[in-house]
DNA sequence: TGAACATATGATTATCTGTTCATATGTTTA
DNA sequence: TAAACATATGAACAGATAATCATATGTTCA
C-alpha cells in the first residue's frame, strides 16, 4: 500500500519529497519562488527573532525601557541570580540589542536599537490579541 | 573567601541572590518594578517571538507573504519534506499567524494577521543592519 | 465502495538552549 | 597592595524543540 505509492514517487521526482505526485501549483511556486530573499537574510531573522523569543530577555528588554540598570538591579527586578542574568545580557548584546558603560564597579545596560521598542510592541499587540 | 561573601549575603538578604550587599539603584528599580506589565503578558511576547525565531517558519511566513499556498507547494518551496511543512504549519496556526481553507484534496495557507508583515519588516531591518 | 492522494499527527531522536555552579576578571578602597 | 565587590565566563546538566518515520484522517474520483 505504502510501498507502491513510494515506487511511483521514486519515478518522478528528484527534488524534495512534498507529495507522490505534482499537485503543486507552478505557476504561483515560481512566481513566489524568484521573490524569496537570500537564504542568509532569512537565517539572519530568526535569528533575530530568537533572541526576542525568550521569557528572560523580554523581561530585561523590558526593564530597561524606561531607564538603564547595573546587572544587580536586573537580577533583582527579575528575581533571578547574578549569572544567569549576565549570560543573557551577552545574548543581548551581541545581537546589539542592548548597549553597555562602565561606572566604577558596575556595569549599567541600556537598550541599543531604535527598532527594540517598536518590535516590543508589535509582539505585545499580538500577545494581547491572543488572550480573547 | 567565597564563604565570607555567602555569610553576609545570607544575614542581609532574603530576595533572590544578585550581588553580595546592596549595590542596588533602588529609587530606579521600584519606579521601573511599579511599571511593569504582568508576567502572564511577558510570557505572552516571549511565546510570540518565539514562533518568529525559527528558519523553517520564517520562510513559511515569507513564501506565503504574496499568495496562499498549499502544504505541498510550501514544502517543494523550502525543499523539505511535507511533514515537517505539516508540523510548523500547525505551529503558525496555534499562534493565529497564519489560516487554512479547504480545496477539494488540497489545504490552502495564508498569513492570518495584520501585524505578520510589520513584525517580518522589522525583523528584516535590523537583520540587515546586522551585517555591518 | 475502494484506490489514490493531500495533509495531519504521535513517537522517537538528535540537537539546541537556559540555568546553575564554580571561578576568573577587572575595579575600588582601606 | 590586599580585601571586597560587581560582573563575566566556561563546563555541565536538564528541559525544550525540530526533523523524521510510520501511520492515521479525510477527500476525490473511477
Amino acid at each position: 500500500m505504502k510501498e507502491i505509492n513510494q515506487e511511483v514517487f521514486d519515478e518522478n521526482r528528484t527534488e524534495a519529497e512534498c507529495c507522490e505526485t505534482f499537485c503543486v501549483h507552478e505557476e504561483t511556486v515560481d512566481k513566489v519562488k524568484s521573490h524569496m530573499p537570500d537564504d542568509e537574510l532569512l537565517d539572519g531573522i530568526a535569528d533575530t527573532f530568537k533572541v526576542f523569543g525568550d521569557k528572560t530577555r523580554i523581561k530585561i528588554l523590558y526593564v530597561l525601557h524606561s531607564s538603564e540598570l547595573c546587572v544587580c538591579d536586573i537580577a533583582q527586578l527579575l528575581d533571578m541570580n547574578q549569572s544567569a542574568i549576565s549570560h543573557q545580557l551577552r545574548v543581548l548584546k551581541q545581537a546589539k540589542l542592548v548597549k553597555s558603560r562602565r561606572d566604577g564597579k558596575s556595569i549599567f545596560y541600556s537598550l541599543d536599537d531604535s527598532h527594540v521598542r517598536t518590535i516590543l510592541s508589535m509582539g505585545m499587540e499580538h500577545a494581547m490579541e491572543q488572550e480573547v
